[in-house]
DNA sequence: GAGTTTGAAACT
DNA sequence: CAGTTTCAAACTC
């Protein structure tokens, strides 16, 4: 009764059967639950996970975590219904991840949206449910067995040597067949050469013939299904949603069935060009369409089988109401995007014809999905995605408030500083050593200006809405509107005129995201459709400017409390990597990006007059003349960089070791290139003479606290800021002798760019600062364990 | 809503 | 690298 998903739990389930929840459940629901003897085999099949270590279904892999965060996601579930039980593992299972995936295959298949309904698992009317059911018992088989057919053909197959994408696109391929043919052979015909083609894509990517024995054993698995068992337990498989969460299930349908059918029917308009040229012609990228699409979840889960974080991914699209979606979408990390693209190969591209907003949840969800680890060299994030990483580490913090979703006040928690005073974007947020929640998760909340924090589906929620309505606003409207209504919602807007979105002067390019319907711009090219294009701007920008996409905040280690017993937890500690170079506005506007950021002006800035708020610059090199926010953050910085640097390093250590690595999931992915560090921009030499500068930078990156977080505006924080977290990784790969050998970037980190130099003006910092520095990379090997 | 101001980004 | 231009957000009316 629990959940379809039970079937993946397999063996464990009749575990859980006795267990004291299931039996409240199973009380709690009049319908009875189905046996799950039958649905386990039937999962398996379905999975397709041959070696269940290595392929674990997606479903349960990609849920684990990330379900477990993001439970409140589910936004329908009723009291009756089961909620998502644990698993033994403890994974939880989401009802919904069935409707999710039903759902996927409709966007698959355009037309099927009419026999989606039946949606048997969905909950739908038990009426359709039989007959669906029996069909796709049925059906699946044969589905199976056609695609499996030749190697070549088999998606499966052909994908058999990677385990993730012969997961996904067995996944994807067992669920959409058979709809697909029940629809239409012509939407079969088309989805399953797509799956051809991906798997074709994937061979060449991989650069490696199939493992036939893989496959083969991959094969055989599919092939169960054709037994009656599987149908049967096909059947209860889907049938099982319906038990418990027959209302649930109906009430997803209504979320999901008009989103994605809708999607759907794009897309097979699109798909019959699509997918045959499409694939051909375009690169992986152009994958992102279709098996975002079609995959969807899937993809992240394969993907991201070991990595928790996709899980959100998965989660937010399955489980999150459409509502979520405008807003979840735009915040893509371009390059994850472009990666994930290429590893799932070439694919035909829909994504054009597919609307928006689900181009967006897609390229989000991909982007979410971390890079593996060898195919591309894409996989490196470059540096983007910044306000994503730095929503990771809010998200840190709130991870656990969210369970529980708290609408608001989490977020006043964490400004340390944060002066409630001032309202203008700065929450800060107080650091927060747990890191380890799944990237993805962070990703998905979305701090409101006002200083609370909404729960990712709550901020998200109202966003969509509100993005919805922007459609029919005038730019200005809309802009008016985002700023006050939208101060839950992180997503930027644009209202870009000539740039095409395709330079920094607009937000969302600059932000890494990809423009949505919210946006006002004209002739924009930063939309999925131009993904190419988008990449290769990025990379020209960013080749100019390594950091052209990084955060533009960058907080200081000092904020840590552990660090100074001043404990400045104001935002003051963070500083604009650049500076500003206000003339006019005193930096008392928005003008001036660091105020507008949140930050005090520090020496790097080159501006005139300065008021800021946060922390003038005077005050900084002053010291003592500084307002008192000031005195913090300059104070702190340098007095406690001498102090903090040193016995920073030990806490952070500890502290982020543990979490860097799983900190930010881009992080994994990001390339050592990316990092900024290496850049042209500043020349290696300062790096580890450059004391004052490199000193911050390295101290803070190495150690990077995760648990500094600065206090941004809303967009800003979370688009631009960067968390100390990032950085360290990147150093430590490149900064640390032994680390980041491996690595591409040697130097690179070593290399800090001048705007990190926050310190270097202060006299005292510097001398502090290179011995941080030398101090720092000896105790390196000890920080990281991994060495 | 139109127009102005501002400063970053881009260009030379 | 500095100066100029372009651009879009921020702001004012």
């Amino acid at each position: 009764m629990d959940t379809p998903e039970k079937t993946q739990i397999g063996n464990h389930f009749s575990k859980f059967e006795d267990s004291p929840v299931f039996n409240y459940i199973n009380s709690l629901s009049p319908i009875k639950p189905v046996k799950s003897i039958h649905i386990t085999q039937s999962f398996n099949s379905i999975t397709f996970a041959s070696p269940p270590s290595v392929f674990t279904s997606p479903h349960v892999s990609s849920q684990k975590e990330s379900r477990f965060l993001r439970r409140h996601n589910c936004p329908d579930l009723p009291p009756d219904l089961p909620k998502p039980v644990s698993s033994d593992n403890g994974k939880k299972i989401c009802p919904r991840e069935v409707v999710g995936d039903a759902t996927r295959l409709y966007d698959n298949t355009a037309d099927l949206h009419e026999n989606f309904k039946p949606m048997v698992f969905i909950g739908g009317a038990p009426v359709e449910q039989s007959s669906e059911h029996s069909r796709f018992s049925i059906e699946l088989p044969s589905t199976l067995k056609y695609d499996c057919g030749s190697p070549d053909s088999d998606p499966t197959l052909c994908c058999g040597t990677v385990s993730n994408s012969a997961s996904q696109l067995a996944g994807s391929s067992a669920s959409l067949v058979p709809l697909v043919q029940e629809a239409s052979e012509k939407g079969s015909l088309e989805c399953e050469a797509g799956l051809e083609n991906m798997c074709q894509t994937e061979q060449r990517n991989e650069g490696t013939g199939c493992d036939w024995e893989s496959l083969i054993s991959d094969a055989a698995d599919l092939l169960i299904f054709n037994s009656p068992g599987d149908t049967d337990a096909f059947k209860g498989l889907m049938g099982r949603p319906m038990d418990p969460g027959t209302i649930f299930h109906t009430s997803l349908v209504s979320h999901y069935s008009q989103d994605r059918i809708s999607n759907a029917h794009k897309m097979q308009l699109v798909d019959p060009v699509g997918f045959s040229e499409q694939q051909q012609t375009k690169d992986p990228s152009s994958l992102i369409g279709e098996t975002d699409i079609n995959q969807g979840s899937h993809d992240n889960e394969t993907l991201d089988q070991s990595m928790t974080s996709n899980t959100d991914v998965i989660v937010d699209n399955q489980n999150v109401p459409s509502l979520h979606r405008g807003v979840r979408r735009r915040c893509l990390d371009f390059e994850t995007v472009a990666a994930h693209w290429k590893k799932v190969g070439d694919g035909s591209k829909t994504s054009s014809l597919l609307s928006e907003s689900d181009e967006m949840i897609n390229s989000k969800d991909k982007h979410l999905v971390p890079a593996r680890p060898g195919n591309d060299s894409r996989r490196i994030l470059p540096g983007i995605g910044l306000h994503l990483n730095a929503l990771a580490i809010t998200l840190k913090e709130n991870n656990s408030i969210r369970h529980e979703i708290l609408p608001s006040g989490s977020q006043q928690l964490r400004l340390p500083g944060s002066t409630a005073s001032f309202q203008p974007p700065t929450t800060v947020q107080q650091p927060v050593d747990e890191p380890l929640t799944s990237a993805s998760t962070e990703r998905d909340i979305v701090p409101s200006e006002n200083g609370a924090q909404l729960t990712e589906e709550a901020s998200a929620a109202t966003s969509y809405l509100v993005s919805e309505e922007f459609n029919h606003m005038s730019p200005r409207k809309k802009r008016r509107r985002t700023e006050h209504a939208g101060e839950s919602d992180a997503c930027k807007r644009c209202n870009c005129k000539k740039s095409k979105c395709l330079k920094l002067y607009c937000e969302c390019f600059a932000a890494g995201v990809y423009c949505i319907e919210p946006c006002s711009c004209q002739e924009c090219f930063n939309k999925p459709i131009h993904e190419d294009t988008v990449l290769a701007t990025r990379k020209q920008i960013e080749s100019r400017n390594p950091l052209a996409f990084a955060p533009k905040v960058i907080r200081s280690s000092e904020s840590i409390p552990e660090i100074g017993e001043d404990s400045n937890n104001t935002p003051a500690s963070a500083r604009h990597k650049r500076g500003c170079n206000c003339k006019k506005s005193n930096c008392l506007k928005k003008y001036c990006e660091c105020y507008q950021g949140g930050v005090g002006c520090s020496i790097n800035c080159r501006c005139e007059g300065c008021k800021n708020a946060f922390g003038q610059k005077d005050g900084f090199a002053l010291g003592a003349g500084a307002e008192p926010e000031e005195e913090d953050t300059e104070a702190s910085e340098k007095k406690g960089l001498d102090k903090t640097l040193q016995v920073a390093e030990i806490q952070n250590d500890e502290q982020q070791n543990p979490s860097a690595l799983p900190a930010t999931p881009l992080q994994l992915s990001r390339p050592l290139l990316q990092l900024p560090f290496s850049s042209k921009n500043k020349p290696p030499p300062s790096v580890i003479v450059s004391g004052s500068t490199s000193q911050f930078v390295a101290s803070t990156k190495r150690y990077g606290k995760p648990n500094i977080l600065r206090s941004q505006p809303m967009t800003e924080k979370h688009c631009q800021t960067i968390q100390e977290d990032e950085i360290p990784e990147i150093l430590r790969g490149s900064c640390s002798p032994s680390t980041g050998i491996k690595t591409a970037s040697p130097n690179k980190k070593r290399v800090t760019p001048p705007y990190y130099d926050m310190s270097s003006s202060s006299s005292p910092g510097l001398r502090s600062g290179r011995k941080l520095v030398l101090q720092s990379i000896p105790s390196f090997p000890s920080l990281t364990p991994q060495q």
